[in-house]
DNA sequence: ATGGTCGTTGCACGA
């Protein structure tokens, strides 16, 4: 079996102790994090070295910043885009070959709002990767992207759409985006597992959000169809959304099959 | 109706 999870953080460097809890409660093989928020040169490598985890880190600093941990290889390093285009300014997307998966870990940008700048970088980039993954060397390669999509793909993974009306992460444009991605071949294993609304990978830290069950699911781990078949759970481990200085998303755990 | 909470080489802004 080979565990693949993964979580955004909302800084390393502040929920470290969370996270080596998690790891050493969870022990997944491949772990993706988004939102480091570090520089390179900050990254504790020794802390997960210690577990037993090769690490690849794409940062910047301050905002944004991209992680994969694995105990089953970590080959083919690629940090940021891997095409003829002008650097991304934001460590978004990092990928490596681990356990004989092909796996990006990608945080979507936010968006902010419909009429931001943000906006149009965020469908802009959406749709760089999927021109991305058409580029991939060998398409009958087990891949997955996961990730913070910053998109709840339906309105199940909203917990009031209304309120929603006009807002990012649920507007059509983004959900179209979502859409191609599929279209070249991947599936969101949580919802091939599960029909139903209500459960979520993020709450917002104020209002009482998460004890209220007020939250989007826009935490995805999409799989390609070689995978899809050997993936036989799929979780939203919303425990470590509780306690003491939690990030305010929760890890997607995934199991797959594998030879 | 409004604002609320986290994080950051912070004292405003992004999420």
């Amino acid at each position: 079996m080979l565990r693949l999870a993964t979580w955004n953080v909302n800084s390393l460097k502040a929920r470290l102790p969370r996270v080596e809890e998690w790891l050493d409660e969870v022990q997944p093989d491949v772990l993706c994090l988004q939102e480091t928020k570090l520089a390179d040169t900050a990254f504790p490598h020794l802390t997960f070295q210690e577990r037993g985890y090769e690490c690849a880190h794409h940062g910047e600093g301050r905002w944004n910043g991209v992680a994969i941990l694995s105990k089953v290889g970590l080959a083919d390093v690629r940090a940021g885009w891997d095409d003829e285009g002008e650097a991304d300014p934001e460590a978004r997307i990092l990928w490596a070959t681990c356990g004989g998966i092909r796996v990006a870990c990608v945080y979507v940008p936010n968006g902010r709002s419909l009429d931001a700048d943000h906006y149009q970088y965020k469908l802009t980039w959406l749709a760089r990767l999927r021109r991305t993954l058409d580029t991939l060397e060998d398409p009958s390669t087990h891949v997955v992207v996961c990730g913070d999509f910053n998109v709840a793909p339906d309105d199940r993974d909203v917990h009031d759409p209304a309120a929603f009306a006009g807002e990012t992460h649920v507007s059509e444009p983004e959900r179209e985006a979502l859409a191609r991605l599929e279209d070249w071949g991947l599936t969101d294993v949580f919802r091939e597992h599960y029909d139903a609304g209500g459960l979520y990978s993020w709450w917002d830290y104020r209002r009482g959000d998460f004890h209220q069950g007020r939250g989007l699911r826009i935490d995805l781990v999409l799989a390609s169809a070689s995978l899809l078949p050997r993936a036989r759970s799929v979780l939203i481990d919303r425990n470590a959304r509780k306690g003491k200085q939690p990030s305010d998303h929760a890890p997607v755990i995934v199991d797959f099959e594998m030879e």
